[in-house]
DNA sequence: TTGAAAGCGCTAACAC
DNA sequence: GTGTTAGCGCTTTCAA
């Protein structure tokens, strides 16, 4: 800046007002303080100047995902920087892989770059520590699973609404005997979505067979040998609601094994690609991750902006996908 | 840090000195600066660190990909957060969108952030503007595709060598009419593909008809009609190479149309979820995304680390996987 | 083993 | 319109 000034034959100041947009710099003062930066190359530095600028803001968001090669997490980073980025923020993204050792040392490493904001699906149990950070005024919002040990900004799917949209659903198509296949229940989006099956379950005057109510389905293998345990009862489902991508595509592998796709029903939670390439193609009810992010940097935003209203949960609803799996009709 | 140095009862330079371990700490002095540093919870401020520091890195890379939630995009991401990550340096990723004004604004956000690298799948058909900065000793290192206008480091696919081995399996399996459907020419990678292909029915005494040659497709509706076109040509090809993802899933949706998937062979170039659960299954030639992130982020760090070496271009390997739609024989 | 003073590249405040 | 001075939070240098 120094060099550009002194080629400019201007003060230091006078660089930093034409850098800066400010007002009061003669057109011509102007035009020769932007030749010489062109001839130098000069880029100025964004940190030193935030240093001494009262709007202490860097420009950086942190964002804290499962994995950024996981669809999921990879379109809820899209979204938050499709809201970033046209700001003239960057964005940080960090993978934490189930663990909470990585989450403190990835928060930690953002904070000491002094990023404005903090979007994270945290994997730890608690999340009690991010409070002074919260309280010192840096904008944290939660995403995908709601905190605990503290109440702050969350955006999340509509993990029960969705699930019982799926039952209503399979009941529509004349279903009765309906069975669940669920993730790991130490997870906060696979309880809210057992939470809706049963619940709407109930609504309807249904009842589930302890049976058909199967957890802990991590991979398609698991999926596929409770799929084919589930058919192969005394008493099976006619329908299968599968609460995950893995579990779906392993319920599709053990039904065409079986050769039960064209008898027993199947609703996905969850978009895939190829979904509909399938035979059947399946039926799912689709999240929307990248609204998820869009939403999420939105709320970081607004706090940034003065938004000093209670902190609340924002659900992104689902869109039921018919397809041809979940319309299959009853056979006994 | 004042506050913590007067909380402590010890000067700014002890402070620091704790901070970053250095030595010529007395053990008790240490604690008392740890402890003080805990009860505020001061996080120290990276940058304004690097302002004075000899060593100015900011612990800080670029990545500018087409888009993150791609799926290869994503991996290459992930990729270059594995090597980085272990090193204490935190990726800043932005998507281009095909859009040469974005990488160039991408580019010059990152750099007045004072990122130690860039690492880059430009979009740009001019990357010339990047010599100045690589200039200035910032390694930059292009993925994916060759830059033009500038020598530079490049880490990319073995696309015609993967290539020739699509056609080679092809024409094992007893193929001699083989059809090529390619994405736009004006792709780097796609040019490459091509001349993989070409070169390799030439190597092997066979030939192409031109009509077997189709450039251009962009979408799955696109490359469907071309299959289309070309099963219903007067002497059709036996065997169909598909030059990228999209490409070779619009020729599966075709070609179960048409009844085909049992008479004509078909191998894509790079891999997709669900591969193994169409029918048939399809056969493709695997790139390694994760792998070209790796590696990518390997040669920022080893010009950081001082390697003046002549820049090159490493080529990453990929794979043949084979799953039967490859393996159909001919049929006449 | 410790700390005081200077300065990194920039902006704020104020004088001219 | 423009420049000068002080100072942001830290590290360097060098003296104690």
């Amino acid at each position: 800046m120094r060099n550009v000034a002194s080629l400019a034959g201007v003060g230091l100041k006078t660089v930093s007002r034409v850098i800066n947009g400010e007002p009061n710099v003669a057109p011509a003062t102007m035009e020769r303080v932007r030749a010489a930066a062109a001839q130098l190359n000069y880029q100025p530095d964004l940190h030193a100047g935030n240093l001494r600028r009262t709007n202490r803001r860097s420009g950086t968001l942190g964002l804290l995902v499962g994995n950024v090669a996981n669809p999921f997490s990879a379109s809820v980073h899209r979204g938050v920087e499709d809201v970033a980025s046209p700001l003239g923020v960057a964005v940080f993204a960090s993978s934490l892989d189930d663990d909470p050792e990585r989450e403190r040392s990835a928060v930690e490493a953002f904070l000491r770059r002094r990023v404005d904001g903090l979007i994270l699906t945290s994997i730890d149990t608690s999340q009690a520590y991010l409070g002074i950070e919260i309280d010192r005024g840096t904008p944290v919002v939660f995403v995908d699973r709601m905190p605990s040990g503290l109440d702050a900004d969350t955006v999340v799917t509509d993990n029960a609404e969705g699930t019982a949209r799926a039952v209503q659903h399979l009941a529509a198509a004349g279903h009765r005997r309906i069975a669940y296949l669920g993730d790991r229940s130490d997870i906060w989006t696979a309880r809210e979505r057992r939470r809706g099956f049963i619940d709407e379950l109930r609504r309807l005057g249904l009842t589930a067979r302890p049976e058909w109510i199967v957890d802990g389905m991590t991979d398609e293998v698991r999926a596929a040998d409770a799929v084919t345990r589930l058919l192969t009862l005394d008493e099976p489902p006619t329908a299968i609601f599968s609460a995950q991508n893995l579990v779906t595509v392993g319920a599709v592998v053990a039904m065409r094994a079986l050769g039960a796709l064209d008898r027993v029903a199947l609703v996905g939670f969850d978009d895939f690609p190829l979904a509909d390439l399938l035979t059947p193609a399946v039926t799912v009810i689709a999240q929307d991750p990248l609204e998820i992010g869009r939403v999420a940097a939105g709320r970081v935003f607004a706090r940034l902006d003065g938004d000093r209203g209670p902190v609340g949960t924002l659900t992104v609803p689902t869109r039921l996908i018919v397809r041809g799996s979940g319309e299959v009709r009853p056979h006994d």
